[in-house]
DNA sequence: AAGTAAAGATCCATTACATCA
DNA sequence: AATGATGTAATGGATCTTTAC
């Protein structure tokens, strides 16, 4: 999707995107069945509209509007510029029928643009194709484009939102657990005699993959279990197997492990 | 080839209206 | 019937790209 902040790299990804549709115009579902080369091209957003027969219809004020000539008395037999012709300059709104957003919400699936400059064009007569289907104003299919992506933008807004709540959420207990666990560490650095009581393991693992000392489950025949000495687990999604694999708290390691208690926790050298 | 103005397009923030509880 | 909340069509301004000169 080409935005106000696009480079003009991200322009010629869009200009890929859509290449191929110049040489095929009935890829995109919306136009199959409508020629487009009959369709009038660029100005065609002057050509007068048709009026939708399933909307309530209304007349439309403001600069866009000069542009875009209100559409006039078309086969559903309304007149759109009645309001206007009363002098009414309040803007009002048409409600778009189920059917004409439900095309319109296809057409959005297929491509979430309908105006790449690089195939101007084309699209420009894809927008009238729409508009002629739906019985709309080629701009009021711009709109709703417009509308459409922004909606989706604020839709994508809340769910990254939700996620980094939830990150902040998973950090902030680990934090806690962490600090907890640091307070015990200390708390045992302090007091030796607690930790000379410890009957130290009778067999030492070294973990093959970070070569640091592990702790055997049980002091039953199984061969010790490296990631078994890991005291409780990271909450975070990215903390996968491999991760977990690293026993990040010795708190269940013996403190006479290689020379000494918590060394072990030093970057080998 | 580089610079520039105009035209036409999108995006974004905001407004205004329609509908519903 | 009145009213506040919500959804969305429409507007206006900023900005970008293309094109012609």
């Amino acid at each position: 999707m080409p935005s106000s902040v696009s480079s003009s790299s991200s322009s010629a990804a869009v200009t890929n995107q859509y290449a191929d549709l110049n040489s095929d115009p009935t890829a995109i579902p919306f136009l199959r069945g409508i020629d487009v080369n009959r369709l009038p091209a660029a100005d065609c957003d002057e050509e007068p509209g048709v009026s939708s027969p399933n909307s309530t219809v209304s007349s439309i004020s403001g600069k866009r509007s000069e542009r875009d000539q209100p559409a006039t008395t078309g086969s559903g037999g309304e007149d759109l510029d009645a309001d206007e012709e009363d002098g009414d300059t309040s803007r009002k709104k048409l409600r778009l029928s189920k059917d004409q957003s439900a095309v319109l919400e296809d057409s959005f699936k297929e491509h979430s643009t309908l105006n790449p400059v690089s195939t101007q064009l084309l699209f420009q007569k894809q927008k009238t194709a729409l508009a002629k289907q739906l019985g709309l104003r080629p701009r009021q299919v711009e709109v709703w484009f417009q509308n459409r992506r922004a909606r989706t933008k604020l839709k994508q807004t809340e769910v990254d939102c939700e996620f980094l709540k939830r990150c902040c959420e998973n950090l902030t207990e680990e934090n806690r657990r962490l600090q907890k666990e640091v307070q015990e560490l200390r708390a045992l650095k302090l007091s030796p005699q607690f930790y000379m009581q410890m009957t130290p393991p009778t067999t030492l693992t070294m973990c093959p993959s970070c070569e640091r000392v592990a702790v055997p489950p049980s002091s039953t025949s199984s061969p010790p279990v490296v990631a078994a000495t890991r005291v409780g687990s990271s909450p975070l999604p990215m903390m996968g197997t491999a991760a977990a694999h690293h026993h990040r708290s010795m708190a269940a390691i013996n403190p006479w492990a290689v020379g000494g208690p918590f060394n072990v926790l030093r970057p080998r050298s």
